[in-house]
DNA sequence: TGTACATCAGTGAACGCGCGTTCACTGATGTAC
DNA sequence: TGTACATCAGTGAACGCGCGTTCACTGATGTAC
């Protein structure tokens, strides 16, 4: 380990500040709704909590920065199963990668309530790995719908289709990018699916659910495989 | 105004409490991203701190009844939307209630994050008035499908029908007493319609949907028309 | 290999803050006769 | 109508707390010669 050009005191900087934000990330996970506090971390570190300075500038920064990882995690997961999964067909991957959303979201809910629960108005710059998952959910449905400029027939005849304008022009430059032949209605469609899994999973996460029904895992099955279905008939 | 049998102290008794509940729902929308705290409330109504402990036991107490108020306002309000649209049919009502449901979040984000951002388990007790939203889209749907055990043919083969022990005794109870035609599949379905609102709502609310388009309503239009046409044909 | 200096992670004490909650009290409002 | 007492909303001061942040410092680790 050590990446070769650092020296041992940057090495130890690196490891000091890792520490520091897995121990937030644990005090937020163990604690009963607690908000992350620098006193708290440097306590459990046997530090003193003037020593974060040296890492951080301010409790924002390090919150920011956890919130970056957070979503850079999620989205490296997410495009690991996704890659190993798209080998079984388009539809076996949105599966995958579903499940795979709603596993992470109820394995960490409080880090999923940290990127998610956070309005992104408070973070100054949202962080560039929060494009990853609707892009990457772009490309499935891109890359299944296929063609340039496909009709979205769901959508019917008395709602004008979506174009490029719809979009942000930088979420719109990252997915053509990647996938060229995605279309406006096959991004707006990746779009909705995005909200159809993490309504359910928020929903769940943060308990509204379990007012309602006790199989949350068999209400989001169905509802991924509803859309693969609707999807394979475009 | 004052209903009869209250004394003039009960109905100042209830003003003030009213309006310690308005000014700290006032105060979390003005804030930047503050936790509602009691001094400052008091501040706000030209009191003392402690006097707010006349009304309420404890922080904690006031926080579960906004918590409360909001949704049985945010109930009411879809209740009576639902109601006036419903002469047009099915669809009209479930495009009524959808868009209120988004124009309630919208117009008011801080009241829309303090119910639904809220882990439920630090709540001791679930709102009765929670029910009611989940309650009143399972009544449409099963309304729509209308005979009992609709088949959901979008479920496929594959994946075996929803029963009511799927669901919550209490909501099932709720549901079946104001729609006895309403079939367990019909209700999974509404609970999805649920998370799918609330999915496109809350990632709008919170900034998430902000770096990918600009026309969060255009793509929330299509999701209940697709919902709409899908239902349609059961 | 050894000495002189520079770096810088971490200390410990202090700052000022706003918070929830308690409590003995005051004084206006209501009730009983 | 008037007096004596009870209620109870609101005061103001105090409590103990944990917090983010700053700062002069120490002492170990690294660098240059």
């Amino acid at each position: 380990m050590g990446i070769p050009g650092q020296s041992r005191r940057e090495r130890l900087r690196a490891a000091t500040t890792a520490q520091i934000k897995a121990t937030a990330l644990d005090h937020l996970a163990g604690g009963d709704s607690n908000a992350l506090s620098l006193r708290a971390i440097a306590r459990e570190m046997g530090m003193t909590a003037g020593a974060i300075y040296s890492y951080f500038d301010t409790r924002e920064a390090l919150i920011r920065e956890l919130i970056a990882d957070l979503h850079a995690a999620l989205a490296d997961r997410l495009e690991t199963v996704c890659r190993s999964a798209s080998a079984e067909g388009p539809a076996a991957a949105i599966f995958a990668l579903g499940h795979s959303y709603r596993d992470w979201a109820i394995a960490n809910p409080q880090h999923f309530r940290l990127i998610h629960g956070h309005p992104t108005d408070e973070l100054r710059t949202v962080p560039a790995a929060a494009h990853r998952v609707p892009g990457l959910l772009a490309g499935l449905v891109g890359a299944w719908t296929g063609r340039p400029d496909v009709p979205e027939p769901e959508l019917g005849p008395a709602y004008h289709a979506y174009g490029w304008a719809d979009f942000e022009p930088e979420y719109a430059a990252l997915v053509h990018a990647a996938h060229p032949h995605a279309s406006p209605a096959a991004v707006a469609f990746a779009l909705r699916l995005w909200a159809r899994m993490h309504g359910l999973v928020s929903l769940e996460v943060y308990g509204h659910l379990s007012a309602q029904t006790r199989e949350p895992a068999k209400l989001f099955h169905a509802e991924i495989r509803h859309f693969t279905q609707v999807l394979g008939e475009c």
